[in-house]
DNA sequence: CTAGGTGCCTGATTGC
DNA sequence: TGCAATCAGGCACCTA
């Protein structure tokens, strides 16, 4: 599924292939996609409009519009933004397909349904609930600290919930956890301050380097940038999609156990203590 | 605040 | 073989 290193790869590619490009029409296949505003007005009011720039926020593709209004894309679980070369064959999981002006389509297509679009005069509005980016300076081991003290959660809910922190999602918040030999389960205030540094430096490790092989694809999975190539960052995967296969640490099998209804892998070796002095 | 549940969805997998 | 039931999961929203 897309997390923020898909997304960031894919803000980067959509920058360079649409900054400057107009949209000549909108149309929507599926209206539920459309987060706000209505079909019909999403459809009327983007025509000519042009694409100033692409950025990423959390797992939010943003594109900002001639005339300030703002375009927000989340892919959900199975979405992609591709740009087709010309008007394209519209599959049938295209969900809104951008035509634009100079012939090439951007197609939104999203199989299960669970992506969005927003259209948008404040942004803020969606992306003023997320809390800080994991990769932004601003962000530092204190900040994380501060996030976790008084938190009786524990840590791997506390990672995914974005209003916490923006971008993680299930497959690299378990890598986090990994990297730091945190287990799942810790409550997030036990932890001493040498192990949120630990944390910190283990999320925006695991991050940079998803980013730098352009995101995960899964052997089953549907993971495709913007021009509908993979990423490479399976083989970098330790923990996730690993259940009962050696961990690369210590060769003990990986487990896999639900957490709030999420699949949570780990290595009950190497992430066994639950409490502060390793008491189980 | 925290924990737990539901609904939204459909391709892939599992069970009989 | 073939069909039906189950699973997967991000997120908003609800209840206790």
């Amino acid at each position: 599924m897309p997390e923020l290193p898909e997304v960031e790869t894919l803000a980067r590619d959509l920058r360079r292939l649409l900054r400057g490009a107009a949209i000549e029409s909108v149309q929507v296949c599926w209206s539920r996609s459309v987060a706000t505003p209505a079909a019909d007005e999403f459809e009327r009011g983007l025509q000519q409009r042009e694409i100033l720039d692409v950025t990423r926020r959390g797992k939010f593709v943003q594109m900002y519009l001639s005339d300030s209004t703002c375009l927000l894309v989340h892919l959900g679980m199975s979405g992609h933004l591709l740009v087709e070369p010309g008007v394209g064959a519209l599959d049938s999981h295209t969900r809104v397909a951008f035509h634009l002006v100079d012939g090439r389509t951007l197609v939104f297509s999203d199989p299960r349904k669970f992506g969005r679009v927003f259209w948008l005069a404040d942004p803020e509005r969606v992306l003023g609930r997320l809390g800080p980016d994991p990769l932004d300076d601003e962000f530092t081991p204190g900040r994380l600290g501060g996030l976790l003290s008084g938190r009786r959660v524990a840590l791997k809910p506390l990672l995914l919930d974005q209003r916490v922190l923006a971008g993680l999602g299930n497959i690299y918040a378990d890598e986090s956890l990994f990297r730091a030999h945190l287990h799942p389960l810790r409550k997030a205030n036990t932890l001493t301050s040498g192990e949120v540094e630990s944390l910190y430096d283990a999320i925006r490790e695991v991050l940079r380097q998803a980013i730098h092989n352009r995101g995960t694809t899964l052997e089953d999975a549907r993971y495709r940038d913007a021009e509908g190539r993979p990423g490479r960052n399976l083989a970098n995967l330790n923990v996730y999609h690993r259940t009962g296969k050696p961990c690369v640490c210590c060769g003990t099998p990986i487990v896999r156990i639900l957490v709030g209804s999420r699949g949570t892998h780990f290595c009950p070796r190497c992430q066994g203590q639950l409490m502060v002095g390793g008491i189980h």
